[in-house]
DNA sequence: CCTACATGTAACGTATCGGTTACATATGGT
DNA sequence: ACCATATGTAACCGATACGTTACATGTAGG
């Protein structure tokens, strides 16, 4: 996956409302784009543009049937983040590393560090 | 998690420099701004205010030690829309759905629900 | 003390984002 | 043909993102 397909979709996944999106199309496989409007309370172009968005960062593909777009979503983007983050972040949280748990190991064997050079 | 934490998280992933700098992080726990920045081509300025945004995303979580800040990588945010795929997505790539083959189908399905009405 | 160094803040310019209204196109049904 | 419906495009506006330069703070160490 090339850095910019994934600063694409990092940025699709940055709204609240695309990420809504995201859940209704899944829930709703083949719906168009005015059902999808339904849910929100902005315009239909808002709307439009999120739509553009997702499918640019390829969550979502599309297909016209006569004059309605049909919307699917599409998890192969998230499933490359999924496997990268599998296989490169887990030794972070095999043992369910929390935040301050983290840090203070860390401190600790810094100072220990630096009172034994 | 919150939606607002989650805005943040994944527009802090939304660019290919942070996520360097997390991998950079991540590679050398403890490390100092200035560390970080002998990696970038930009000004100090800019991978301070990436810093910032991954702080704020809480990827990262720092230490002041005398006049030196230590930065240390945090998965901990990671993990929690890790866990979210893996039960809210599992469905969809259970079978390695590729881009295609699922809008294939879903296709066929809406048109043969079409021919018998 | 004084200098060098590590970091932080302020002000600013340009580009992109997220939304709007107004207008345009195209298809389906009567 | 005509009209309602579904979608798309254009122009615009305020807010935010991302980068810069210039300046400020604060600590280490001779």
């Amino acid at each position: 996956m090339v850095s910019d397909d994934m600063d694409a979709l990092f940025q699709a996944l940055a709204h609240a409302d695309r990420r809504r999106i995201l859940d209704l199309v899944k829930s709703m496989p083949g719906c168009s784009v005015n059902d999808v409007t339904k849910y929100f309370q902005t315009s239909r172009i808002a709307v439009l543009k999120h739509l553009q968005v997702l499918e640019r960062a390829r969550l979502l593909v599309t297909r016209k049937e006569g004059r309605v777009r049909e919307l699917y979503f599409n998890a192969a983007p998230i499933q490359l983040v999924y496997d990268r983050w599998t296989t490169e972040f887990s030794s972070f949280w095999a043992g369910t590393v929390t935040e301050l748990k983290y840090v203070t190991e860390a401190l600790e064997a810094k100072k220990k560090q630096k009172a034994e050079p």
